[in-house]
DNA sequence: TCAAATCACGAAATCGTTTAAGTATATTTG
DNA sequence: CAAATATACTTAAACGATTTCGTGATTTGA
């Protein structure tokens, strides 16, 4: 391995004269940085980040948080867009990527420590458990964070528009004549209870009357429990004339529970699912869905975290909402007249 | 922060004392191990992972590689489940996982440089594009490599058994009565080829005859141009009884052409898919397809190049082969009579 | 009882890089 | 022309941890 030592030794110059040509430093002569230059390039000479690390204290290295509970974690098509963007903003920053996990090999630590053990410059918190306190530990520590749809006291946070979603989605509905609005919701977090709350206030507004036996509890990502609760929904003598399910993925199971029954989209029954994911635009009718921009998170994640490092005196913690788009598909039938 | 240092100051006994008692060294007396640790964790005391990385050349880091050529990358499930898995195990074995990347921030190097600069002690290389230089370049390095579904002359491989998958689905669709078997295939990649080549194999295997039209090139996670191939396919004088795709998402464009056609699964067209991904097994009919252990293949990619770091000896290259599972859905017909 | 072995710990170098402070030499200024 | 100022480097310490090689003190063996 190629050092700095090397290099100035073969330039008969100082190490610390090789460092400073190498960063640009205005105090060495024209013609002596660009003879350095030269030669460490010929040389082969790379720096390292873990020796600059240490004698630094910046490690240009993001920490990125994801914690699978679900077991399905990063095949989430909305978490893994938001990794791929997120690391793609990073390195485009400079920055690079690594996990944070609790418990690496027989040494055991939660995600603070594991954070700080590997000078992790700031931490991205893309998780949905924000009820474990080592999570809780770490979002509200001295290292930078920016959580992902969760907002903690003084901490930066990038939202999605869940309300506004919701919102888009229901009032579509009604402009399509519907009615009788059902709601499949995911399991019990921050985002579903936005999510519901939205239902309930938009469907006030619009002056519709929501039966508790409209709102049906599933989970995310789970085709199979939300065919369940399609087809209980299916065996209302009040039908719904729509049903909202948790996520496109899940859908899936009510799309099958619907065949199954001969009940076909969207002539006898109007669907919604949410996420917006590949997916939805393949199917065939394409289903209607809010699109929520899991690129733009990811980016404004690594965007706002890297600020929050670089300038931490002018940064100011702030809770970025990102907006989505709602995808008219073809699973809201027009029932107006 | 709390280093080394401040513990053998408060212990009143040296910096190498503390370090051998924390790490269990053994010339260190019992009592004298056991008051320094106490003291550790009272003061809260945390390894710092680079001033160990920089004494002894070792940073218990894994680099990835994921090159999303594709621009579907880590949003394929394929690949967010090897990556997934790969985490965890290499986790389990006490490493941490960092993205390698091109150009980080405006510093552009390659894969290789990337490696060295962050200290990775080994990378594993998820990627289509074998055909990039900089990919080979890594991989022909000093640096131990595991590489995904692609084999290079005395490097450890993990494979998808590409092969064993084509023959098994095959073989499946033969022995429900089938002769006229059409395959889509995604872009000209290693992975490819193996699938074509045991494709015309078993087929020949089997004395069935396969038109060169029936051989249509698409793209993988395409669904647009799966349709496509399978509209031409339709269109054919003696078209085929059963359509393989290149995988279980490209398939979805090839459902709404026969759907769009009124050929309903399986019983006027029969289809099978690949990578056996979660959608495939909630969709209905249930797809027949031949499941990736892509679980297994990020675990067994980790497990080998730990191996490979800590016994660099004793630990030969080898190629893994891990095989799949035929997923006998619903949507290949039993033709028989 | 004395040499040898064992035990418990310390001094100091080292990993590769950066930087504050210092030092010559050359240049400018009044 | 002396003093002030630039210019172009160097010296040496530092970041935090590990490890080789000692070195006294204690124990063991004959």
């Amino acid at each position: 391995m190629i050092t700095i030592k090397d290099i100035s030794e073969r330039c008969g110059v100082s190490r610390a004269t090789v460092s400073k040509a190498l960063n640009g430093h205005t105090d060495i002569g024209a013609d002596t940085t660009a003879h350095i230059r030269r030669v460490a390039k010929e040389m082969g000479y790379l720096p390292n980040a873990t020796a600059r690390t240490l004698k630094l204290g910046r490690s240009h290295n993001i920490g990125v948080l994801f914690v699978d509970k679900t077991a399905c974690g990063l095949r989430h098509e909305y978490f893994s867009s938001i990794l791929d963007s997120l690391k793609v903003e990073a390195e485009r920053r400079g920055y690079d990527i690594t996990f944070i996990s609790k418990d690496i090999g027989e040494f055991s630590m939660d995600y603070y420590e594991h954070a700080k053990y590997r000078n992790c410059d700031g931490v991205v918190i893309a998780s949905v458990d924000f009820s474990d306190p080592a999570v809780l530990k770490l979002i509200a520590s001295e290292i930078p964070t920016v959580a992902l749809d969760f907002v903690y006291d003084n901490r930066t946070s990038v939202l999605s528009d869940n309300i506004g979603g919701i919102s888009a989605l229901v009032h579509y509905i009604y402009e399509m004549g519907h009615r009788r609005i059902a709601i499949i919701h995911g399991e019990d977090t921050s985002v579903t209870q936005k999510r519901l709350i939205s239902f309930h206030k938009t469907c006030a507004s619009l002056g519709i009357r929501v039966p508790e036996y409209y709102v049906k509890a599933a989970l995310y990502h789970d085709p199979k429990l939300s065919g369940l609760a399609t087809r209980e929904l299916l065996a209302l003598s009040d039908r719904p004339t729509c049903i909202l399910y948790p996520d496109d993925f899940s859908f899936i199971g009510g799309m099958n529970e619907l065949e199954r029954q001969g009940v076909s989209i969207p002539d006898d029954m109007s669907v919604a699912g949410y996420d917006g994911i590949l997916l939805s635009q393949v199917l065939r009718p394409r289903l209607t869905t809010y699109h929520q921009d899991a690129e733009a998170m990811g980016c404004e994640a690594a965007a706002k975290l890297v600020e929050l490092i670089e300038q931490p005196k002018t940064s100011l913690p702030q809770q970025i909402m990102v907006s989505g788009q709602l995808l008219k598909g073809d699973t809201v039938k027009n029932i107006n007249d």
